[in-house]
RNA sequence: GGCCCCAUCGUCUAGUGGUUAGGACAUCACUCUUUCAAGGUGGAGACACGGGUUCGAGUCCCGUUGGGGCCA
């Protein structure tokens, strides 16, 4: 078995690509390439009214950027309509499905009506009992018909690898649509004809899907269709516990993108979201987390899914990453918060990975950059309020005003020099270093804390960080 | 309304009948440092409740409560 694995994902394109279909496609292709068997994309496009290219391509661009790659696929069940057909055709002849010429809406008025008297509300056969003649006549006027599945009366139980034993009565199955007017077929019946098809061995996916396994169930076995396993995974939540969803505002995958985070480290993120490889290992390669990768291991309740935690997974990654990937990965940063150029972020890569070096432990995401490094590339940054009323006093001005006549002699500005001139500064006038550092680090940069100070000023560059104290100074003049 | 799923620190989790209930994020304190951050050390923090089964239950069974999901 192990090596002839086949699973599959199948999102349906609605505009975005959601979190939990990330999840859900992250599990699947765990565990295919845990066992090296195929992973399937399979695109549910037949409520055509949503799907476009685009919305396809949303998808496909997903999985990518977190270096899910399929072996097959995508196939679209919108161009395999002939094939669902056939088998609904199949059971008709068998009998083990029926034309239904109610008007769906009254269905639906029904339906809403006995809810809204807490009641419970299942069709009720009333075209399965249908005379040749009733029926004749509902052809005759040309009524729209839908195919119903005739549900046997057998209560169905299935084994699920996550979840265990699943028992459901078969009174609590309604005999459901398989095939719309329109002739396009329902969930059900595509996705069961689609795995049986495309040798699907393992159906993983969410589980607010348990509820259609046991339907699913008595369509195979009424088409006489070889059986997946089944593993059903727990739901990823919002802060407020409800399935994460568009309105919680963090459940587009690719808003992570935007939001500077790493691919790797969202990837890692997720699979710990319901999985754990059994051990206190969480920051984990993907080659890591691929051999640890048990069905079995996964956690059956749902799970709230936690930025903050993200966020730190992020910053580890961005730490143990080299200083020139990281300064590659931030490149689109830099462009969009016009810290450079397009141009300039190619002539000035030399400098970026130094100032990469000094930041690096300070970024979560990279747009953190901003923050944390701008002052390296804008010359005209805004003073930190609490800063400013600590040190934009006369006293410190004058210090500053003392100290600079002393940088302006340095010859070589390396770290070095300018860190003996600050405390040989402080040493002459009796002060301690830090009572030079901390307003000196201020005009410099704007800010109270950043790397080391010497550092900071050797990357900066003399004229520059003189250019910064004199305007410090001057603009407490006027 | 019916059916289904779930239940260990605030959050993610380990635990598979005998543990001082472990780890991670977050949080607090201390430490290191020119500062911020990171790091280090330490603290606080959980088995929803009630019945069984058992010598013994977070672990097995039943119920209650709570949360979640599904119903072309």
């Amino acid at each position: 078995m192990k090596d002839s694995v086949r699973v599959r994902i199948a999102p349906s394109p609605t505009g975005f690509f959601h979190v939990g279909s990330a999840r859900t496609a992250l599990y699947n292709w765990l565990f295919a390439r845990h066992h090296g068997g195929r992973f399937i994309l399979r695109v549910e496009d037949t409520d055509v009214v949503r799907s476009s290219t685009e919305m396809i391509s949303v998808i496909l661009e997903g999985l990518k950027w977190l270096g899910i790659n399929w072996d097959e696929g995508p196939f679209f069940q919108s161009e395999r309509i002939s094939i669902y057909t056939k088998y609904v055709q199949s059971l008709l002849d068998k009998e083990k499905a029926y034309y239904c010429y109610c008007d769906p809406d009254e269905l639906e008025r029904e339906k809403q009506a006995a809810y809204k008297r807490k009641q419970d509300w299942r069709y009720d056969r009333r075209c399965l009992n249908l005379t040749p003649a009733e029926r004749a006549e509902k052809e005759k006027q040309k009524i729209p018909r839908v195919v119903r599945f005739l549900v046997p009366d057998e209560p169905v139980s299935f084994f699920d690898i996550v979840h265990h034993e699943i028992k459901r009565e078969a009174e609590d199955i309604e005999d459901l649509v398989i095939m719309r007017s329109n002739g396009i077929p329902t969930y059900n019946l595509a996705c069961v004809v689609d795995d049986y098809e495309m040798g699907i061995t393992h159906v993983i996916r969410a589980v607010d899907h348990i509820t259609n396994t046991p339907k699913q169930i008595l369509l195979y076995q009424a088409l006489g269709l070889s059986m997946p396993e089944y593993a059903h995974l727990p739901l990823i939540l919002g802060e407020d516990k409800s399935k994460l969803s568009k309105r919680h505002g963090a459940a587009s995958l690719m808003s992570y993108k935007e939001k500077g985070y790493i691919p790797d480290a969202v990837l890692n993120y997720l699979s710990l979201l319901g999985w754990s490889p059994g051990d206190d290992r969480e920051v984990m390669t993907t080659q890591d987390i691929i051999m640890a990768f048990e069905l079995d291991r996964i956690n059956p309740s749902n799970a709230v899914f936690d930025e903050q935690k993200l966020e730190w997974m992020n910053g580890q990654y961005i730490y143990a990453m080299s200083d020139g990937e990281l300064c590659d990965r931030l490149r689109p940063f830099i462009v969009k918060y016009n810290l450079l150029d397009a141009e300039e972020v190619e002539s000035k890569k030399e400098f970026i990975v130094k100032v990469c070096s000094l930041v690096k432990l300070r970024m979560k995401t990279l747009t953190d950059f901003k923050d944390v490094a701008g002052y390296f590339f804008d010359d005209d940054f805004e003073y930190e309020e609490d800063g400013l009323k600590k040190h934009y006093n006369t006293d410190t001005v004058k210090l500053l005003n003392d100290f600079l006549s002393r940088i302006e002699q340095v010859e070589g500005f390396t770290h070095e020099a300018i860190e003996e001139n600050v405390r040989g500064f402080a040493e002459t006038n009796d002060l301690k270093a830090r009572q030079i550092i901390h307003p000196l680090r201020f005009a410099v940069t704007g800010r109270q804390g950043g790397p080391g100070l010497f550092e900071t000023m050797e990357l900066i560059g003399k004229e520059r960080c003189l250019t910064r104290i004199r305007r410090f100074i001057d603009g407490f003049k006027g």
